[in-house]
DNA sequence: CTGTTAGCGCCTTCAT
DNA sequence: ATGAAGGCGCTAACAG
């Protein structure tokens, strides 16, 4: 009654296990209705490789670890479930590992631990090999970045830079205050996690913002939660001479401001401008104008890199950046009512 | 190059790799002299054991898969934390299966992905055996559920019901209009995940006000999200009678309740009360009255639940059940000023 | 194309 | 108490 076996699937389909296990690692050279009858025997036995056995045997598991900073972002959803899906094509099981905080993160990082046992590692935003005095991950498995920049791996990334100054761009386009709301870790001395991402964006803002000879009323930075964003919301409304723009570095901070302007009676597109960044599932819904990302597109792009590495590919770090732009909604066009 | 083996180990000590198992599944008959020498060499090698190989010798893999609805919410993370921490007593390691929606829980529940090649489950907040004909996982391995109550398996779970009684004792004790907003899941026909947490406090609360011979004024529901949680707030303070008293089923979805009253000048204690139910890290921040749950005894006890079965525990299920209690706070305290 | 066989790293008897 | 040997489920040659 336990799990059945390649030795029980080959006796079932009347063949050794060595052809057994040539379709499972589907190898070309198995004839059509060998394997036809062989993928039978395994459906009927509901037979499935145990991951261990094939690690231990091949010297692969045909799984990924996937380490990021935390699940329940929609970006990291989104992320996550496409990552999956093109690992998948392949085969091949994503393994989960949240960091979440430093404690987590410093029980993953040694090399013996979970994350090591996998077949390669894909790391989302942050780049741990840092963290290591030589700069590199201590293993020798493929490594991937995904939504950051590194030029010792393979990585996929968007180029925030450019989508700030689109942001900047599009701010200037009309007359009023402009503010900048975003989070930032980047000066965060205890942040063991850092990334560009938000400065990028900040940066190419700043440098938008000032090519067009204008300049940034104020800047705020905040975590990214709605009740950080709202709060710094009301103090820009407090203050503010309307009309006014505002760059919210991330969707999720450019919600309240809608929100609130609303609560107010101020009138979007015209008295508050509001401009996000992500192009969250749900920025349609509330018509947010914002940078779109294409984090699908980045996240299978990163899992196809690794899935070429663990094929044997070895040349040398590949780059992949992604440019954002911007899509106008309710939030920052005059005229339109917001839903 | 390569990792070393227990080979090696043995090698290196000059015993067998028999006596090497042994220490590394602290077998009792080893003298203390040849298991300090093998320790050594361990040490030196910088020895572990490989985790799949352990796997399909022994039948065990030290790890334990913990499915949970989402990591990123705090009540997840304490518990997840916990759990991680009791299981490392034993050198158990935690898979993490974030299930995040109903897709990924369906790709998860087929018997032969990888939740199922660890020695043990913990299930949090969703009993998923339920979604199964037979009302039990398809495997053998042992399943704990946390955070829920079940008859089949071990569990540990809080009385959110005598919560639900002990925050409507509490209201009662105030005059004015009763208000309820919770989160509920109950009624949602499309909802793969369900669980009574959220029901049961809203069925010891209504019971606890009308034992007090008072009335629910209102009841209203929405998602854990404060932009949720802020909407109802507002239409409840727009149209409220003060004073009030607002029961909120998560300290989540005070918290706007809070921010708000201040934004509106509301008096906190005297024009509005308010009680959350969790005891978040932040909720004595903020002066949240809630009702407290013990999450890492919780999280802990069911590791420990878990690991008697994985040592071969084979008694019938147990239930631990824990009681949450009042902290008063100024969300609902006269004459204390909120920070 | 396909059956056979030797390991992969470790655990578990069975002797000693 | 400890060494030797068989086997866990699978892959990877090696013969046919």
């Amino acid at each position: 009654m336990s799990k059945p076996t390649i030795q029980d699937v080959a006796q079932k389909a009347g063949v050794g296990v060595g052809t057994v296990s040539r379709v499972l690692n589907n190898h070309p050279s198995v004839r059509d209705s060998t394997r036809a009858k062989i993928l039978k025997a395994m459906e009927s036995l509901n037979y499935t490789p145990n991951p261990h056995a094939r690690r231990i045997a091949g010297g692969r598991s045909y799984t990924v670890s996937v380490m990021l900073p935390m699940v329940a972002a929609e970006f990291y959803i989104r992320l996550l479930t496409s990552i999956e899906e093109t690992l998948g094509e392949q085969r091949y099981d994503a393994a989960i590992f949240p960091m979440l905080g430093r404690e987590r993160l410093e029980r993953y990082l040694e090399s013996h631990t979970m994350p090591y046992q996998a077949d390669g590692i894909i790391q989302i935003t942050y780049n741990l090999a840092v963290l290591f005095p030589d700069g590199r991950m201590p293993t020798e498995q493929p490594v991937v970045l995904v939504d950051g920049k590194t030029d010792l791996y393979d990585c996929t990334y968007v180029d925030n830079y450019h989508g700030g100054l689109v942001a900047a761009e599009y701010t200037c386009q009309a007359p009023g205050e402009i503010y900048l709301v975003s989070f930032d870790d980047e000066n965060d001395p205890d942040a063991i996690f850092k990334s560009l991402v938000f400065a990028d964006r900040i940066h190419g803002f700043q440098e938008g913002v000032s090519r067009a000879g204008r300049s940034i009323k104020d800047t705020y930075f905040c975590g990214l939660q709605y009740h950080e964003g709202l709060a710094i919301t009301k103090q820009i409304y407090d203050h503010a001479q309307f009309p006014i723009t505002i760059f919210a570095g991330a969707d999720i901070l450019g919600r309240p401001m809608i929100d609130e302007a609303k609560s107010r009676g101020l009138i979007l597109g015209q008295d508050v401008r509001i401009i996000g960044f992500d192009n969250q599932p749900w920025a349609a819904e509330i018509g947010l104008t914002t940078l779109h990302q294409p984090v699908e597109e980045m996240g299978a792009k990163a899992a196809h890199l690794l899935l070429e590495r663990l094929s044997g590919f070895e040349g040398p770090p590949r780059q992949f950046c992604y440019q954002p732009f911007l899509i106008e909604r309710a939030s920052s066009l005059k005229s339109i009512p917001v839903i």
